[in-house]
DNA sequence: AATATTTTTTAGATAAGTCTAAAATATTTT
DNA sequence: AAAATATTTTAGACTTATCTAAAAAATATT
């Protein structure tokens, strides 16, 4: 049985691998984990105690096997909630977050299968995320930048770079949702801002906010 | 906000102080919550800090309205999650305690409010017991232990004394639910284990079985 | 290669929650 | 009312998780 902050250091080391695939440095999990980075060491030998991570003196961390497993099912956990969230209960996609870091931590197998079975077995969460089945699979898609198609290209918006509300608010806002198939019509060269097209509506996003939407190239 | 363990020691004290209502002691406390004495003295001088308890030295301690609030809040969240469990999830009566231990500290108004809407307000959970509203205001209904009735009275089973997983499931064999109206047939002198008839079956139950259902007398 | 800077670890402190053992107080029995 | 017993509190220790400040090691700069 693992606290909360073991899992939540677990998850974190997990999503810092995924993006750069060497050994995790204290300091970037301190950075996620907003916490300073003496605590991360004593957590990081902790962890190297219960065979969660592999860890040497000055050269970070990687998950174990073992670690690795539990990072995936808290990251189930999480994403089924916020799927439950926004599915039954009707939250919107920006206050299910903070929920679901504290539902994530509930334990109870039959519980998370159960809720996995009534929310029938849900692969992508209410952010574009895809969701661990049971055995810790998950589709792993193809997917790129918006900033990175040409003129005239086509994408179908499959997640998010930056979860913040604000951003997701920004998203609802301007009515850019999850799944829509997006038409870059131009790019404007001085600051790369860029004309698309969502349905039959014309709209203009900065630079940023294309580096924040991943979509799946037609 | 509170600590997990602050909410349970308030939830321990407000069920202690329904059974009896002057001054809840302090190993009362530690019996419920399965701890020693001397933690649940620094507890209550950490709540009476808090303003949550009103606590005397070797006097006990009682509720404040402030952790009388507090305490039917969880029990709220307790047995709306109960709820949701067995309506929702199919879990069976036996099975939601312990899931329900831990759903009740999840700290969201909106979550519980949502759920409550969910659930369509319930005002009873799987168990029989009254679940507080919104506002904390519960039905108290009047009721009366099964023993207590004469040969050819009847009640409606309202709740349970015990609630242990055995209990709930020989219930479960025995095919005795919340809401089953039950007609004393006859009361052995002998061992004062009685005859009763639920619907058309005819069965037989033992004094101790019959102290811990409590009933509405018709 | 030596120096400066950054990163990481260690040492020591603090707070929450628990425990055991001993002391203080209250209650019951004689 | 004194003695015996039970209850409650205090004192001191331990664990987990955090922090600050200092030391050690790694990396970057000159
Ligand atoms: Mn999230
Ligand atoms: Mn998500
Ligand atoms: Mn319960
Ligand atoms: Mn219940």
């Amino acid at each position: 049985m693992l606290s909360f902050s073991e899992e939540n250091y677990l998850k974190a080391i997990y999503h810092i691998e995924q993006l750069q695939a060497d050994g995790v440095s204290t300091n970037s999990v301190a950075k996620k984990m907003q916490t300073k980075a003496s605590s991360v060491t004593d957590m990081l030998q902790k962890l190297a105690d219960k065979q969660l991570v592999i860890y040497k003196k000055y050269q970070g961390a990687l998950l174990s096997e073992k670690g690795s497993k539990i990072a995936i099912s808290v990251i189930r956990k999480h994403r089924l909630w916020e799927t439950f969230l926004v599915e039954k209960l009707n939250f919107s996609w920006d206050e299910v977050h903070d929920v679901a870091e504290q539902l994530e931590h509930i334990q109870s197998e039959k519980l998370i299968d159960s809720l996995d079975a009534y929310l029938k077995f849900p692969t992508i969460d209410p952010h574009g995320d895809p969701i661990p089945d049971k055995d810790g699979n998950f589709v792993q898609r193809q997917k790129v930048k918006l900033s990175t198609l040409k003129e005239n290209e086509l994408g179908i918006l499959l997640t998010i770079n930056d979860s913040t509300d604000e951003f997701l608010r920004y998203l609802d806002n301007k009515k850019i949702a999850i799944g829509d198939k997006i038409n870059v019509l131009s790019i404007e060269p001085f600051d790369k801002s860029i004309q698309l097209k969502i349905g039959k509506r014309e709209l203009m996003i900065t630079e940023e906010v294309a580096e924040n939407l991943l979509v799946s190239p037609l």
